[in-house]
Parts: C-alpha cells; sequence; structure tokens
DNA sequence: GTGGTCTAGACCACA
DNA sequence: GTGGTCTAGACCACT
C-alpha cells in the first residue's frame, strides 16, 4: 500500500506524506481512519520512527490529518479548503516547471493534457479497487 | 531576462537551466544563439561562476546546449528530441505529485487543465513579444 | 457547560482544569458547590476516568476544590489568595510569551488591552446568564 | 543574549524560538541581520544542532526569517502581517486562560492590564538598550 | 562553510 | 499504548 524507495531522491518522509496525500484523495483513506502508529508505520517502512513522525507532524500542518492525544492519528475530514495562497503559488510554478521540462522531452500541450487525464482517471477509480 | 531567487528553496543552478529552457521553449533563445560566460552570467545574476558552471553542465548534459572550445556556449538545435526515458519517467511522476497536491488545495481535473493552457499560452506567446 | 475538545493540543486533565476555573471565577460554580464524581464527570465528557482524576488532584493541590471523604468534591471558598509565586512568575513569563507572539501577529499594545477587556467583560457577565 | 533553560518544561526549541521573536520585536534583531548558523547556535547554548535546526525551520514558516542556501539564515522584513487565523485563535485562547489563571491568583482586570503595560514597556524600550 | 535528512536510541507526558 | 523532545553522530547537496 505505501511506495517507499530508499535510493530516491525525494526525502523519505516527502514520500511518506505524498503516499498518504494519495490514499487520501483516492478516498482509500477515508476522513476519521486511524493511521498506523508512528512505532507502526517506521518498522512497516524499515525507516526511523523520527522520520515517520516528521512526516505526520507537517501532515498535521497541512490538516490532512489530525491527532488525538494518547489515541493515534487520524484522516482528517476535509471540511473547506484552506486557500494557503503559498502552497498554491508554488505548486503552480512546479506545474510550470514540469509543463517546460516535459516540452524539452517531446511533449506539447496535447500530451501534457491526456497525461493529467490518465493521472486523474487512475486517481479516481483508485477507490474502487 | 533572467529570474533568479537565492531565497528559494529552489538550488539556484536548477534556477539558471528552468530559465535557459524556458527562454530556448519560448524561442527567445534560438539554437545557435551564444549565451554568456560563465563568469558574464555569474556577475549578471550575482551567483558563484561555481553554480553557473553547474547549471551549464547539466544543461550540457541534457543536450540543450553545447560549448565549442574557445568561442563559447551555444544553444543546441532540437530537432532530435532524446528520449531519456528515467528523465520522463521522473517529470510525469512529479506531474502526478502535483496534482496530488493541488488535488488537496481544491484544485479539480478541469482547473488543473485550464491552468495548463494558461501555462502554455503564456509560453507560446513568449517567442512573439 | 464543559468544553473539552480531545483534538486539541492542550492535554485533557489541563482543559477540565481551565473549565472547572473558569466556572468559578464566573460565579457559576460557587463555593461548597458539589462537583461531580469523578466517574461521573469521566462519563459525562467521554474520557478516562484517570484523566479527570489527574485535574481534580491537581485543583486541590490549588486549593481550588477539596474532598470531604465520602461525601464528594467541592468547590472551596476563596477567602484567601494563595499567593503562590511559582505559579504567579509562571503565568506572567506565559503572559509575556503571548503579547511578544500577538505582537509578530500584528496586534499592537492597544489592541491587546482592548482583547483583554473582552474576556473580562466575559468572564464577569458570565455569572448573570 | 540568549535565555535557554534546560530545566524548564518548555521545549527547548520553543525558548529559541520566543527568544528570537522577542529579539526581533524588540528591534535587536532587524531585517536582513543574519542569525548565527545553526551549528555556532548550537554551541552557543550547548544544545543539540537539531534542536536549533527545528526552531528555525519553525520560524521559517511563521516567515519570521529565511534561509539563503549556503549562505545562512536571516532575519525576515515584516512587509504584510500574515493574518494567520488559526495562530491568532490559538493565542487569544491562551490569553484567556491565563487571565483566568491569573485571576484564581489575585489578579484583578487592572492588575493584568499594568502588567500588559510593563511588559509593552520592556519591549519598546528593548530597542535602545 | 551553510542547512537538510536520516539513524539509533533515550526519556517524558498523556490517556 | 500513543506522540513529542532531545542527543550524538553520520552523510549529503548547495554555494
Amino acid at each position: 500500500m505505501f511506495n517507499i524507495n530508499t535510493t530516491s531522491d525525494k526525502p523519505i518522509y516527502e514520500q511518506i506524506i505524498d503516499n498518504i496525500k494519495e490514499l487520501s484523495l483516492k478516498k482509500i483513506l477515508r476522513p476519521e481512519d486511524k493511521l498506523p502508529s508512528v512505532r507502526q508505520m517506521a518498522s512497516m517502512l524499515v525507516v526511523n520512527p523520527n522520520t515517520v513522525s516528521k512526516a505526520y507532524q507537517e501532515l498535521e500542518r497541512q490538516k490532512i490529518i489530525h491527532t488525538v492525544r494518547g489515541r493515534g492519528t487520524f484522516i482528517s475530514s476535509e471540511t473547506d479548503f484552506p486557500v494557503d495562497k503559498d502552497r498554491i503559488a508554488k505548486a503552480l510554478e512546479t506545474l510550470r516547471d514540469i509543463c517546460i521540462e516535459l516540452g524539452h522531452l517531446g511533449f506539447d500541450r496535447e500530451k501534457i493534457i491526456k497525461e493529467i487525464e490518465r493521472i486523474y482517471c487512475d486517481i479516481e477509480k483508485g477507490g474502487i479497487k
């Protein structure tokens, strides 16, 4: 269920964050679902508990999960999307960078949009699986 | 013409790379155009020459520019897109990550595609300017 | 009447303490009023009895409540304020920290004092309600 | 210049954060001033570099400082106060809690306001010293 | 030199 | 049992 690549140049804690965000968007993880405890997750992924903890803390900052003292960590219900201008601006800039990079790799507008469709198709059917 | 932000968390050398890629895609920089020398560029951008050098090396590795000994560095002609599977895979994975991140920021498929259109519109009209 | 948030980062036992202190200050709880037993309170608030017990112990230590064996727990009369230098020092330091935090959030002296007035207004009219 | 108490129940990294916020509010640290490097600060305060790093990262999240890659960490200019509703709500709640706590320690409204004046007086004259 | 990431292992508060 | 804090020490990327 979790895809961690220790040799990737993407930090492990970011990979954990992205995994959980993806599972949440795919509705495989639903509001109030309990996440594995820090220690469980750490032994599952064979990483240090501190690394998992860092990921959880960042997810909590982003209001995607929340902690109940002594009980564990849970997916938050996504009441209202926080309009975090900074994060949006950053994400859009990365999107722009990726378009340019893909442009240099032979992708034109249509191919990129087709790719987006493919990604969304995968995300949406995620819950059914 | 160049947009460098030393405060950003994107490495400066990557920012240089992305700037040149963007100018090239916008046809503001055209094949056989001469780039400033490492030292000129470094003093222009007020960064360390090593940083510019690293950017040029990476751009050369990606066949976007090439060096002629004693004459300088030039934009390559882009006739044949290199089918660099690794870079493509990496870019598509980042694209996927960004879609998930934007999904958590309230963007649905339509909004993302609209954004792509906007980006491409900007890139394409770049050459006219 | 009680405001408990298991998600908050303030420990539940502290929230219980603060709730009782507030009700006492607002004269909603008056000297010799009987508090619910530990178990009653625990089932009311849907928390662990140990947690309530810890809160009661701390309140007793602060002489805000007292226990009569076999009869229950009661609000103490507040004739003589305990001159607990440590607690005062700690509270004033927290007050200072909060002023600095609020200073960084755009609050100046006037705005903070206005806020204090508002808080006191709420506390004082609490008894009438 | 820095006041760290390892035995306090306030986490060290929070103490570092609060120290820097205070120095910044007192204009002893001014925009673009360089902070000691993580390692310098760590050896100054005789704490682990990770602890300092955690404090710096949180300060950066709060836009009070910013990092320039390879050069160090600097006080940010406080362009526009971020209207962080959550942090404001949390701070005001703590302020309320403190008023109640002080109420139980014999402080009435006037005494608390006098205390606020004292604190602000100290903060404002901080820059002159 | 700078900060960022990660590990291993310890201790503590809370429920 | 849970997460949070801290240390010591390692390695890496960037400038």
